[in-house]
DNA sequence: CTAACAATACCTACTTACAGGTATTTATTT
DNA sequence: AAATAAATACCTGTAAGTAGGTATTGTTAG
């Protein structure tokens, strides 16, 4: 017999929340928490129940998964992390595995290797499910520079070279040179096409 | 004895297709179809297997069940039609109405509401789930033009004045005046903010 | 009917972005 | 020790976008 595993979903998708719930009671899983309304204030919460697998969607409107996933590492290093996103984005997936996370898992997998996963996960392992179509320029993104990324960031916001220069500390000269190294990278013209791309394959 | 229905979830992201299948199992509903690859061929899918009740991702990658929508409606007039979304902007409700759907839910609501409402919505009502909070301006989005939106549409593609202006078969200087009438409705003041607004707000 | 709105088009002055260079410093790798 | 990559900074000329106007036409609501 094996011993109880305790979870909790974090996903603002109340409707996903709520079918996933039903996904693992199947599997014999309890003391099932789920959390929707996730603000910042959640992180109060996380000190008072604690669960052995948090299952946290990464995309949650103002916050995001992979903060969460830290948080959370901080608080019970012990606890498992699988992450759930829309996307398969190799970033998405760098990034989880440099916060910490367990596990990784898009939704456009199904009920039964989320089980399995879980399974494994709880086991022990990591398991992260890559990618299983590449996106648009994939081979592109993975050229860019940390320090690029976090221009790319700044101009996503809708800031102007000057002011991502001010924001940074830099010369209005070195956020274009950036500017312009990306662009070429990417294969783009202008800045317009740069946020564009950026929100398409969520950067 | 209530008669059966026969449901299809239309749906890329299998996880949440799976969970909601459940959700919808618990309340009786038999001949569940679940479609997951949601390409152009599904039209040709649609002549196979009649439902009698098809609740439809908007957001599809590639697709948008909006337009599944009208598809259904041409093929099966009878069929009910229910939307579900990500996001509950008002423009993609009214965009629901327009083509024909017979309910839209947010995926932030939960279980039970769904379950009420796809009762409601076989008894022949209509349901329509508005937003419960407000997103950042939206007076101004209301304000926006259909000859506005188009051109948003277009800026947020990375498109250069010109570049519009020539697809429009318009004069640049049209194509400025909406720019700038945009802007200022919107408080944004480039067109960086302008894209940045628009994906933010699912415009 | 007429006031308001939407869509169209033009103008000038000013600001920001882009293309295509060069160049220095630091850290890492071979 | 030399080569490479990243981050920094500068320059010039050209292209594009922004601010703040004016103005005409057609349509719609009161």
């Amino acid at each position: 017999m094996k011993k109880p595993i305790s979870f909790t979903i974090v996903d603002d998708h109340r409707l996903f929340a709520d079918g996933l719930a039903r996904i693992l009671h199947e599997d014999g899983a309890f003391q099932l928490q789920k959390v929707h309304n996730v603000t910042q204030s959640f992180i109060d919460e996380l000190s008072q129940v604690q669960s052995d697998l948090y299952i946290i969607d990464i995309q949650l409107g103002e916050l995001s998964g992979l903060d969460i996933c830290v948080q959370i590492k901080e608080k019970y290093p012990e606890a498992k992390v699988i992450l759930i996103s829309m996307i398969q984005a190799p970033h998405l997936i760098k990034q989880g595995r440099k916060n910490g996370a367990d596990g990784f898992i898009p939704k456009t997998t199904d009920a039964s290797i989320l089980k399995e996963m879980v399974n494994r996960v709880c086991a022990g392992e990591t398991v992260f499910v890559e990618r299983d179509e590449e996106i648009s320029n994939p081979h592109s993104i993975e050229l860019l520079t940390e320090r690029e990324m976090e221009i790319i960031h700044l101009v996503k916001s809708g800031l102007t070279t000057r002011a991502i220069a001010d924001q940074l500390f830099l010369s209005e000269f070195t956020v274009e040179t950036h500017r312009k190294n990306i662009l070429k990278k990417l294969k783009l013209s202008t800045a317009n096409e740069l946020i564009a791309y950026a929100y398409a394959n969520h950067l």
